[in-house]
Order: structure tokens, then sequence, then C-alpha cells
DNA sequence: CGTCAGTTTGAAAGTCGTCAAGGGCCGTGG
DNA sequence: CCACGGCCCTTGACGACTTTCAAACTGACG
């Protein structure tokens, strides 16, 4: 049973077979979720990390004006309420896009994992890090760069992430969001989101596919978002890092 | 030597002597930075980490437009590449705001004495969670509030984290902020910033006190900000999370 | 065939950026 | 002591970008 997530740790090159047996336990008890359906409330106790298998979820905050702010999109290889273990409350909800399948744990069980594989700590910790740039890019994008820019920018991004997770090129094209959603995700309103929209399909970079989005020229695209690969590039964590913990492991 | 970063551990209630004495070996090398100086610099190769003991700094990334967009504020207490372990390559930059004083330490002591103590690991991992959530409302704040609402809401935040970090509420009003650096980190012109300013300073909730700001009323500049308080508090790690490790360090 | 969610468009109003010019404070050097 | 430059703040005017409101369109589905 291959996940999405094997598919981005393996290409770190340095999990064993016992780090990927550790890990295939954790994620053996399994879940679905609905389109629209909350897979974590906001402001409530969060016991269980989990990591999804199949399926888009968006993480979101919201605001006292009643208006909302779509944070990041989860796909298929990512984690949810990693941090649960340190923070059971929620600051954000999570809600599937699409139909979902998730592997869900309690959050011990992640901890007693951890504890018991330097590696994993280092893979998860790569994947932590991995996140955190994204979050970098989405304040980037809404802060500094105008709308047209914005949503190409955005959809590229979940290009390069789905290909990271192993899907081929033509399903990586193909991008179950609503104006709607992306709108709330760019920081922008619904009609402008439109807007932009339209702007892209006229030049012929994007097309609507039913409701969702496929994109028809990546490298067009990219050039127009001002795309910079290199925050989502699969870098290798350095030998001197790994070598680091070895001895931890095989105690001379 | 009592760092802010203790002040912010203290407050976790798990840590014993030896995980301090461990994070207290890792700390004892020092640097200092002045104004204007770049901590590190982007899309270059970083191989230490640091931590904040005195000075703020910001983290940001310069667009192709010749634009930047400041990601966050790092106040001490704050760590500088906790990611540089697995991701070397930094995606930005750090600049001092103010004369600095740090530890700095390359990553491969960080990850050997992580590998010593799962307590330090859950410490990390709890500062990194919080970072996390700043960015999440660093997202919001852009994205979903006007201009008046954003400033006062990243004042209101610099406040709280400073108060977290053991300063008093004297010392949590100055802040060493310009308009200009105000502005790129809210993702609007710099004249603009300006006038949002101008508008929080006639309802006499900030003033300006030579380059610096004097917070007013934090309770009144709450109240304008819609700030949540949840966010940001010192939540204890839950019982369950610990109890996950103990076996670990103390095998029967 | 009606409903519903999602999309599309126009017009008017509001927010925000750009350009340009001027002001205050402070440290340096004459 | 004063002049000068540099950095930061301030303000007005104008134009560009974005939101809001309102109305209509489309395709999927029971």
């Amino acid at each position: 049973m291959t996940t999405c997530l094997h598919t981005r740790l393996d290409s770190l090159n340095f999990l064993d077979e016992d780090d990927f047996a550790l890990l295939d336990r954790l994620l053996e008890r399994r879940d679905k979720a609905t389109p629209g359906e909350l897979v974590v409330v906001e402001m409530q106790k969060v016991t269980q990390t989990r990591l999804i298998i199949d399926g888009w979820a968006y993480r979101y905050r919201s605001l006292a004006n009643g208006t909302r702010q779509i944070l990041n999109f989860l796909i298929p290889g990512d984690i949810i309420s990693f941090y649960a273990m340190m923070l059971p409350l929620s600051d954000c909800g999570v809600e599937a896009m699409t139909p979902m399948e998730f592997a869900h744990f309690p959050v011990t069980d992640l901890v007693e994992t951890l504890s018991g594989s330097a590696h994993l700590v280092l893979a998860l910790s790569w994947i932590a890090g991995q996140s955190e740039r994204m979050l970098d890019e989405q304040i980037t994008r809404i802060g500094r760069r105008n709308s047209k820019s914005r949503l190409a920018h955005i959809l590229v991004e979940l290009h390069v992430r789905l290909r990271n997770s192993g899907f081929d090129k033509d399903q990586a094209c193909l991008l179950p969001l609503t104006q709607a959603v992306l709108s709330d995700a760019l920081g922008m309103s619904a009609v402008h989101a439109n807007r932009s929209f339209r702007a892209l399909v006229k030049d012929g970079l994007i097309a609507r596919e039913k409701s969702d989005i496929r994109l028809m020229d990546v490298t067009q695209l990219s050039r127009v978002a001002d795309f910079d690969h290199a925050y989502l590039e699969q870098t290798e964590v350095p030998a001197t890092t790994l070598n680091a913990i070895e001895p931890k492991l095989v105690p001379t």
C-alpha cells in the first residue's frame, strides 16, 4: 500500500525498511470524508493526526466579519494536524473539497513512533519545513502580487506539488477548484477572482472543465506567475545532518 | 544566563535540569549583528541555526519586480533557520532591524542535541508549531483585513509575543518599527501604511517616538484589530503527549 | 422542469498605489 | 555654531485596482 507520502519520502533516500514499517503501522486505520465535510473544526480539541491518502481539502480560518481565509490546500501525501501533539486546540478548520480517504491515528501514537526513529523525525521535519515554505509563499503571493499573477502562481504551485506526490503530468493539470474557493485562498472577492480567471482563459493558459480547472500551458503560467521553482524543490537532506544522528541509532 | 527562550520554555513545565543543560551547551557561542546587516542571505546555503538573545530582525523574500514581502518579525527567544538541517538552501533572507545578539551553532549540533532529549524535540516542535500559527495569522491579516485593522493587528501580535518572552508591559509597548518596514510586512504601499498609521494616531491608539512606535492603548487596539488571543496562548503540552515519550527515556 | 451551485457581466463606489513635493530630526563636517 | 545630507515621515492629487451590488446565465441533477 504505497501512499503519496511514500512517494515524497522515497525521494529523500535515507529511510530504511524499518522506518517504513513503523510508518505503515501508524497508517493502518483508515477513514473517509465527503465534500464539504469538516475534518477539523475551528477552536475545537484535536486528538487525531491524519495523513491524506486521497482527495483534497483546505485549511482555513473564519473571521468575525463573516469572511474566511483559506491558508493552504491539502492534497494526497499531506499531513493534517501535525502539531496537535503540542497544540491540541485547533486554530483553524479543515474542510474536505472532494471525497477523501485518509489514515488517522491518535497523536500519542505519532509521538511514540517518532521516538522510535530519529530518521522519521527528520523525514517529518522535512515535510513540516516544506509546508512552512509554502506558507511563506502564500504570504508573498497575497502580499505582493497582482491578482492575475496570484492566480497563476497558486495553480502552478498545486501542479508542482501534485507532481511531487507522484501524479503524472496530465493528472496534475486537473485541479478541483471552484472560483469561490480560489478567491478565499487568494484574499480577493469572488467577482474579482472570476475576472482574473477570465483573463487567463482568454490567454489560453487555463480552461474550465465542469467545476474543475485544467492547466493548458504550465510553462506559460509559470512565466505569468513569476514562479520560482526553488522553494518546492525536492532537495536532499545533507549527509552531515544524517551523520549527526547515526551514532545514536547504532551506538558503537 | 537566562534567555527569552528559557522564559518561553519554562511556561511549558516539563523540561528538567538535564534538558536545560543540553540547551545551554548549545547556546554557548554568541555573535552580534548591526542594524541592516543580513544575518541570512536569500538563496544561499545555511549551516548555522541561531537563537535571538536580544534585538529584532525580520524574515523576507524578494520578488523579481523589485518589491519584497516581510514574512514575519523575529524577536528575542525566536529561532532563525530552524529547518536548515533539512533544507540547507535558504528561501528567504533575514535582516537585523536593531543591534542584535544571538547564539549560533552548526545544524549538526542541533540534530545531536535533539536526539539526546525527546523533551527538547517536543519543546522545539512547540516553538515551531507556534511560528506556524503566526504565519497563518499573517496570511489571514493580509488576505482578509482592511489596512487599518491590519496594522493594529500586527502591533498587538508583537506586543503579546514580547510579553510571552518576558518583557514587561511597558517594554512591550515600544516597537522598533518604521513605516516602510510595516508596509512591506502588511503588503501595502508605504504611503498607504502612513495613512493607516495616521488614522490610529488620530484615535490616540498609537504614537510615534523617534523611529519607534508606542502603543498607547492595547485594549482598544485589539478591538480595532479584531484580535483573537487564542492563537498565541501559552497552552500546556498535554500530559498524554508527555507520557507517550517517557517510556523511551526511562526504559523499564 | 425547477432547483441549486457555480459562473459571468456591468456599473458604481471604495480602497489603494503612484507620483511628486515638502517637513522634521539627527549626525557629520566645515 | 551652522550647513548639509540622509533617513524617515507626511500630504495632496490622480489614476489603477478591487469590491460591492444586482442581475442573468450555465450545467448537473432529481
